[in-house]
DNA sequence: TCCCATTATGACAACGATTACCTACCTATG
DNA sequence: CATAGGTAGGTAATCGTTGTCATAATGGGA
C-alpha cells in the first residue's frame, strides 16, 4: 500500500529540518511565519498526517480513554457512554470501550490492556471487587456504580440503599403492605445495597420481612412467568411489586401484559423505555446515566490535568418518578 | 510515578539479551526451555507489562478497530458495537467508538483519527456519502446501513425498500387501505428508501397514494401530538400507521396512549423493547443489529486476514414479525 | 576430520515522532 | 567595539519493541 508521509518527508520538500516541521505542527512559536507557511503547504500538498502512535510512544500516553462496562448493549451503559464520549472528544481524546459480561477475567484482561496501551485515564463499572493489583496513582481512573474494595479511587455512583429505601416508601405510602421484591444477582454490591433499603422500608413502617415474597438472583433474561405465577398465589399475595433493574421490570411487565394482571402496582429501579407511556405507566427511580456518566468523566479530567487530588465519592441523588402505579388496585382500561 | 519494566529490563535481570525475551514474549520457538523458563520467572517478579504502542509502532498497526456510528447511545448501534467488540474481543482486539451526531465535520474527524492511529479495521455507518478522500485499500473498511458514494467497499445492510414494502403489505392484507407513514429524516438514505417501499406497497396493491397521509423529515424527539392529532383529523383518516424507525414508534406509542387510541394498527421499520409486550402490540419489521454487527465484523476480519477481497454488497433479509396489530380496528383491552 | 545444516542467541537498526541541547545570526547596550 | 541576550533553526538521543542479519555451538554425514 501507499507509504505513509513522515515529517522527514515534509522536511525535505519544505528545504527545512524535522524539527522545524515538528514546530510547525504543535504550534510552537518558534518558527517564522515564512518558514511556516512553507511548511504547511507541503504538508497539505503531501498529504501529511501525524502518526498518533508514535506519537504516544514518545510522549508516554495515548489520548484515549478506557472504559469498561459489564454490557455496552444495554441501554443504561450505552447511554453513559455516549456522554463520556461526548466530553472526551471536545478535549480530543477518544474512547475504548470493553463489556466485561459479568467476567471477572475478562475485566481484569480490560483494565490490564489499557494500561498497557498507557491510556490517558480509564473509567470503569467493576463486577470484581479486588483493584489492588492497580498500584495507587498508576494512572488517573474513576469507578462508577460501585467502589473497588482494596483500592483508594474516585467513585460515582448512586444511592442505592436509599433509592430502594424511597421506592418501597412510596408504595407504602400508597397503602400496600404486601411488596414482592425481584431482584438480579444479589452478588453484585448495588443489588445487594438495593435490598437492604427494601428491607429498612418495610421496618420503619413496621411491616414484617416475608421471605415468600423476595425473589433474588434472577437471570435478567430468565423467563419469569413461573416466578411471578408463584408470587401471584402464595397465601396472602403481593399487591406491589418493587425491582431491581431495568431489565427485570421489562420481563414483568411483558409476562404481566401476557397474563393480564394489570392490577398490580410496579415500581422499577431504573427507569426504561416506554415506562412512562404504557399502561399503566411504571413508577421509577430516576437513575441516569447520563448524568454518572458526565460526572464521571468530569472527575477524571479533573484528575487527568489537575493532578492528584484525593479519592472522593459522588452519589448521585435519587428521586421517585411517580406514574399511576402508586395507587393500590386501580385497573387500568388501555 | 513508578517506572515501567521495560523488556530491557527484563533481559538484565534474566542475564540474557533484549531480543531473547521479546523470543520468550511472542513465543518464538527458537529458545530453549531453559532460557524461557529463567525469563519467564523473571518477567513475572518484575511485572512485565507490553508496551502496545512501541510494538504498534514497530509493527506498523494498532490492534483495535474503529467503529463509527451516528449515535452509540441509541440502543440500535449499541448492541450493534457489541456485536462487534465480541467478536474483536476473540481475536485480541479492542473497539474504538465514536459517535457523529449527524455532524459530518465529526465524522470525517473520526474517520482520519482512526487512519492516523492506524486500527486494524473500520466498521461505519456514514452519513456522508463522500469518502472519496479515503485511498481504494488504505484500510480495511466495511460499511454498514448505507453505501458509501464514490468509494468501493463492503457494506452490510438490510433491503430497506423491501422491508417497507412488506410491511405495508402486511397491513394491506389485513384489510388497511389507509395507511400514514410517518418517517424520519429523508436525506438519510434508508429512509428514502422505506418511503419508496410504502409507495411500492400501495401502487402493487392499486391504492391511490394521498400526501396528505406522509409525514415526512420529523425529528426523533419531536413532541408528535400535533402532528397525530392531524393525522386522525383528515376526512377519510387512517386505520392504520407505519413508521421509519424505532424512536418514532415509541413516541407514537407514547402518544397514542396518553390520548387513548389503541385502535390503530401500527408496524414499525424496527423492533424495540416492550413492542411484543405492551397492548396492543406492535408489529415490527424485524432488523437486527446484532446480525448485522456479526456479518460487518466477520466481514471486516476476513478483510484483514484474508487479504483483498471484492468489495460485495452484504444484503441481511428482512421479514415481518406480526404481532397482534394487523387486524383493522380492534379494540384491545389491557 | 571437515563442512554444512540446524539451533540458540545476540547486536543493531528501524518504526515516526518529540525533547534536550546546540549553533548561528542579529540586535541592543555599555 | 565587544558582549549579552533573544530568535530561528538544526542534530542527535530517545520512547520500547520487533525485524534483519550475524555468530557461536552442536551434530550428522561424507
Amino acid at each position: 500500500m501507499n507509504k505513509r508521509v513522515r515529517l522527514i518527508d515534509v522536511a525535505e520538500a519544505a528545504q527545512t529540518s524535522i524539527k522545524t516541521v515538528s514546530r510547525v505542527l504543535n504550534n510552537d512559536e518558534r518558527v517564522s511565519d515564512e518558514t511556516r507557511e512553507r511548511v504547511q503547504k507541503k504538508m497539505n500538498d503531501l498529504g501529511y498526517q501525524v502518526d498518533i502512535i508514535a506519537r504516544s510512544l514518545r510522549t508516554g500516553v495515548d489520548r484515549v480513554i478506557g472504559v469498561v462496562v459489564p454490557k455496552i448493549g444495554d441501554p443504561f451503559f450505552a447511554e453513559l457512554v455516549e456522554e463520556v464520549e461526548a466530553v472526551a472528544n471536545e478535549h480530543g481524546i477518544g474512547v475504548i470501550v470493553g463489556s466485561t459480561h459479568g467476567e471477572l477475567v475478562r475485566e481484569n484482561e480490560l483494565v490490564q490492556g489499557f494500561i498497557q496501551r498507557r491510556v490517558t485515564g480509564m473509567i470503569i463499572a467493576p463486577q470484581d471487587a479486588d483493584y489492588s493489583f492497580l498500584k495507587q496513582n498508576q494512572m488517573p481512573t474513576v469507578f462508577i456504580d460501585r467502589a473497588p474494595e482494596k483500592y483508594k479511587a474516585d467513585v460515582v455512583r448512586v444511592d442505592d440503599e436509599y433509592g430502594a429505601k424511597i421506592a418501597v416508601e412510596h408504595l407504602i405510602k400508597n397503602g400496600h403492605t404486601r411488596i414482592a421484591y425481584f431482584a438480579d444477582n444479589l452478588k453484585v454490591k448495588p443489588t445487594a445495597l438495593r435490598l437492604d433499603g427494601y428491607k429498612a422500608a418495610l421496618k420503619d413502617a413496621g411491616i414484617k420481612l416475608d421471605e415468600e415474597l423476595q425473589f433474588l438472583n434472577l437471570e435478567a433474561d430468565m423467563n419469569l412467568d413461573v416466578t411471578i405465577e408463584k408470587a401471584l398465589k402464595i397465601k396472602n399475595p403481593p399487591t406491589a411489586f418493587f425491582t431491581s433493574k431495568a431489565e427485570i421490570s421489562i420481563n414483568i411487565v411483558s409476562t404481566m401484559h401476557k397474563i393480564k394482571r394489570t392490577d398490580i402496582a410496579l415500581v422499577s429501579f431504573d427507569d426504561f423505555t416506554l415506562a412512562a407511556s404504557i399502561q399503566p405507566s411504571i413508577t421509577v427511580i430516576d437513575h441516569s446515566a447520563r448524568e454518572i456518566g458526565r460526572v464521571a468523566i468530569k472527575k477524571l479530567f479533573e484528575k487527568i490535568d489537575g493532578g492528584d487530588f484525593k479519592p472522593q465519592e459522588h452519589i448521585i441523588p435519587l428521586k421517585v418518578v411517580p406514574r399511576g402505579t402508586g395507587e393500590i388496585k386501580v385497573k387500568v382500561s388501555a
